[in-house]
RNA sequence: CGGGCCGUAGUGUAGCGGUAGCACGAGUCCUUCGGGAGGAUUUAGCCCGAGUUCAAAUCUCGGCGGCCCGACCA
């Protein structure tokens, strides 16, 4: 992709007013742009992240036997009547001309267990996983931190079906683990943390934090063993014994959350009537869990994580392009090469082949935009004979052969 | 929803009762070309409403909007 032919405007000023790296990095490289308070344009560049996150997810997902589905955000008020959500104050109300009303849904339990009384009618049909990547609106009465909290977001939103609880539990935990590998993947290291289950549930939930200073939770975790809970239910205080080993101190640290798993039981399944009939003929009420990932925050929480002051540092699954070849004066000719056989190669390149803009402006803007590799045609560059190559990750420069790119960038 | 700070060209800012200025951007021309280049020239702005005043970007009140703290966060 030229970049004289690809919308990547970057901004020369740092956004005034936001205090958030996310938002202050996100914004100024033009990843994205600002609608209204906790409401973003993903821009061109910043769809492709976007689109890098959720595809890493369906891939995972989809190895887990799960299938996508689109669900409308649309949700006729009789649906929340059904399980008395109507009311819940994060919920946007709206009414058409003819007098009906709907609210935009935040999580759809409603609408797919509705659905799925047409599909489901015995064990057989059990177990049944369905996801979709959707964007949702909550009301939020304070959005903040640039894509951390917004009124308007994008969710993975995984259900599961089974006859009992058992296969729940069972599926519960498997689903952890794949969550754990998601993350992983997307370069954020996550811990599991015990958390309530709000209005869904009065066991405890799981919700899958990034430690940082920046995150919104709190989190009192020990130091030497897997215990992990959410403040809002822990009982342990930093500084203590940890309640499960014996042995380590408990640390208390922020966290951004950006996962959480549900056992929903038979929730939202009983007032659907969502029955299946067991072995025994026996009418039950499906048992569900249910499972989140903010694909958005996700976007947030990268950048948060992976930065320095002159733009975000993607990791490289992530990279909006492979590699950014920056093409400065007296290097078009070999820039242009260059470009068409990594095109041929089919490596995902970004070449910044303007004439307008100037060196510092172009390396800049990579440097803004954060693509893994940067590779520099310049007069110097073809008179040594050699490409400079240098990882966005770190400050080495290297001088290497053309035929050499390949070696590093795959 | 309570509290704080703040709304001036596309962006970032100055002006704090008396002619709205600067930088970047954008347009045109020339030069330049390895870390947001230089010169010339053009372009574009006081969030909305009411009040005080001879006079309001500036003071007062109300609204709307943004960020931050808190509450909230299925």
């Amino acid at each position: 992709m030229k970049q004289s032919q690809f919308f990547a405007k970057t901004l020369k000023e740092w956004p005034k007013d936001e205090e958030s790296a996310n938002a202050r990095l996100l914004l100024r490289a033009g990843f994205i742009a600002k609608s209204s308070s906790g409401v973003y344009t993903f821009l061109p560049i910043g769809l492709k992240v976007l689109e890098k996150i959720n595809s890493v997810i369906r891939e995972e997902l989809n190895a887990f036997g799960a299938s996508e589905l689109l669900m409308p955000a649309l949700v006729s008020k009789k649906y929340w009547d059904q399980t008395g959500r109507w009311q819940t104050p994060v919920l946007y109300r709206l009414q058409d001309s003819s007098g009906q009303e709907y609210g935009l849904g935040f999580t759809h339990e409603e609408v797919l267990t509705n659905i799925l009384k047409q599909f489901i009618s015995s064990w057989r049909d059990l177990p049944l996983a369905l996801y979709q990547i959707q964007t949702k609106f909550r009301d939020e009465p304070r959005a903040k931190s640039g894509l951390l909290r917004g009124k308007e977001f994008l969710m993975k939103d995984l259900y599961s079906f089974h006859a009992g609880e058992k296969d729940l539990e069972k599926y519960y935990w498997r689903a952890a683990k794949i969550y754990a590998k998601i993350f992983k993947r997307l370069g954020l290291k996550t811990k599991i943390v015990e958390a309530s289950g709000g209005d869904f549930t009065k066991d405890f939930t799981h919700e899958f934090q990034v430690l940082t200073p920046v995150g919104e939770d709190t989190i009192f975790y020990c130091q030497n063993c897997s215990f992990a809970q959410n403040k809002e239910i822990s009982r342990v205080g930093a500084g203590q014994t940890c309640p499960l080993c014996k042995k380590g101190e408990i640390l208390k640290e922020n966290g951004i959350e950006v996962g959480n798993i549900f056992k929903l039981g038979s929730r939202f399944s009983k007032p659907a009537g969502l029955n299946y009939k067991d072995k025994d003929g026996e009418v039950k009420p499906v048992i569900m869990g249910s499972y989140g990932i903010g694909p958005t925050r996700i976007m947030g929480a990268v950048a948060e994580l992976h930065h320095d002051d002159k733009g975000v540092i993607w990791p490289q699954v992530l990279s909006p392009f492979k590699v950014h070849l920056v093409e400065l004066a007296g290097g078009r000719a070999e820039a242009q090469k260059i470009y068409k056989s990594l095109c041929a190669a089919g490596i995902d390149v970004f070449y910044d082949d303007r004439k307008d803009a100037s060196p510092g402006e172009k390396l800049f803007d990579a440097d803004l935009l954060g693509i893994s590799w940067r590779l520099v045609a310049s007069a110097k560059t073809v008179l040594a004979k050699k490409i400079e190559l240098k990882a966005r990750s770190g400050s080495e420069i290297k001088l290497i052969a053309r035929n050499q790119i390949f070696k590093y960038v795959k």
